[in-house]
DNA sequence: TTTTATACATAAGAATCTTATGTATATTTG
DNA sequence: CAAATATACATAAGATTCTTATGTATAAAA
């Protein structure tokens, strides 16, 4: 994830996780498509990022498999499997509060 | 940083710069107790990970150093140089961004 | 027909962390 | 008073996660 450098360290699994839980299945190359979409082109994931990512969910359980043709095209498209649903719920909360510890510590909160 | 497992990566940098934008001067275990105490015990910085990360940031020269003997003890006070001080505004700014981002992505947006 | 887009993959190296360990002094507690 | 805890620094091995570069192949657009 090209962005603010290191900054992303750790977070692009719960992006992978939120994404597929709004989309019921995903390929490699939608995601990429996806993240630039709903960033306004801000954030760049990388294959050299995406991929090993999606196999190491796919070893964990989290992700299933289902290859596809489209014409002589191959993809992969990935869903959650039920452990991947529980563990999503778990990873957006974690994201959550390290987002407010961040926003106490530095002092960021805008209106309160 | 023993929170959110990997959550922190290349977040330490900016919380080091933050503090020392508040505090003038402090050293290692200073900050570590600062760390625990902003975030109510919910974050660790080990030792592993905070001295190297001062040691670079005085290398790269965004911090300073001046030893202190305290009785029969020394201490190392960092403090941010005039450089330090202009990217903790910078990286304080991609942080805000990145949250900003995350929060967009990942709908945690409370109150949009 | 060359370039760009689609679609996957991996490997080398960098950056940043965890965990463990080491040294030394000071204070508290049993 | 002895043992445990707190203070104060440091580094090294290994893990994780990323960047950058490269590779393969088909399809569409210029």
């Amino acid at each position: 994830m090209k962005q603010s450098n290191q900054l992303f360290k750790g977070s692009l699994t719960t992006i992978l996780l939120k994404l597929l839980s709004e989309n019921e299945k995903m390929y490699g190359y939608e995601i990429t498509k996806k993240v630039m979409e709903l960033s306004n082109g801000k954030m760049v994931l990388t294959e050299g990022a995406l991929y090993p990512s999606l196999h190491k969910l796919e070893a964990d359980g989290l992700l299933e498999v289902k290859m596809e043709n489209i014409g002589n095209r191959n993809r992969k498209y990935y869903s959650l499997t039920k452990q991947g649903k529980k563990e999503t719920g778990n990873k957006l909360k974690e994201v959550a509060a390290f987002i407010e510890q961040m926003q106490q510590i530095l002092n960021l909160k805008p209106s309160l």
